[in-house]
DNA sequence: CAAGATTGACGAGTCAATCTTC
DNA sequence: GAAGATTGACTCGTCAATCTTG
């Protein structure tokens, strides 16, 4: 009944492969997060964003998009880090329809509190086991996904 | 403040890219199945495990381990799909602690209508964009991570 | 009417507690 | 006491509806 177009055997494997991979390791790193700092991914993500850019500060729908996130999701998220004083919202001066997201001082020291413990997370789960060419080829590779994944371009 | 141990370049750009390129395709996929089955990918997972195994039926934390999932989430998706009537609970004849999940014929239609469906996204947003020599890199990689990430091996 | 943003209700996952059997 | 499995409360994300400004 399952042979529409199926995947072949190297396919299946890697999909096998993948699927389990990012499973697992999104939920050690969610895990760890939440442990070291109370933050989910996407709101370390938020964080982190905002922490890059000059000021500090970004308009909702741009920190969405650079956040890989959704209107709706980032509106919930930006609300609770409001509530716990890390993310400060004001009016947008050029755009009356706009929201401006500051990254305020106790969201920055949380953050550079929790980035280095969080990065080595990263390193020892997701680098560590690959070697320099095998990183290089897998950015090419989430970059040639990406391209088709997200026709617009970031 | 932020320096310890921080991530190369070729690194940063290779996690930016995989975080990226991890979310917004589980988010498509999860979007696509919902809409064509209103299964979640969770549960299209658990259901095409136990589509795979001899008798279509599995103890719940087989099932889970092969899901990759936790028991608690696996008992909460179980729930669910008994209530619909696509997986059924028995008792395991070994041990008395266990509960087998077993897919019902209704369930198997399910999944025999969903699949070729889901098989076509994946192969449109994930594989038509690499090679066959990345498809086989990225089953490498995925593995060497997950070797790393779940020691007792699967 | 389109774009930016928010809200509320609902579905799904986590954690800790619990129950049963080994 | 540990393993298998479930449950309930709480948090997070989605969707559709809504409001406001362009």
């Amino acid at each position: 009944v399952v042979k529409t177009a199926w995947l072949s055997h190297d396919e299946q494997r890697t999909w096998r492969a993948f699927l389990a991979t990012t499973e697992l390791l999104d939920d050690a790193i969610d895990r760890h997060l939440q442990s070291v700092s109370g933050l989910t991914r996407t709101s370390y993500v938020v964080l982190a964003v905002l922490s890059e850019t000059p000021g500090r500060a970004l308009r909702m729908s741009d920190l969405a998009r650079q956040a890989n996130s959704s209107q709706s999701r980032l509106s919930h998220v930006v609300a609770r880090l409001e509530e716990r004083g890390w993310v400060r919202r004001q009016q947008c001066p050029t755009d009356r329809r706009g929201q401006v997201a500051v990254l305020t001082d106790t969201g920055y020291d949380l953050l550079a509190t929790t980035a280095p413990c969080h990065v080595e997370t990263v390193r020892r789960l997701f680098f560590d086991p690959l070697s320099q060419a095998q990183i290089r080829e897998l950015g090419v590779i989430c970059r040639a996904v990406l391209t088709a994944l997200n026709p617009a371009g970031s």
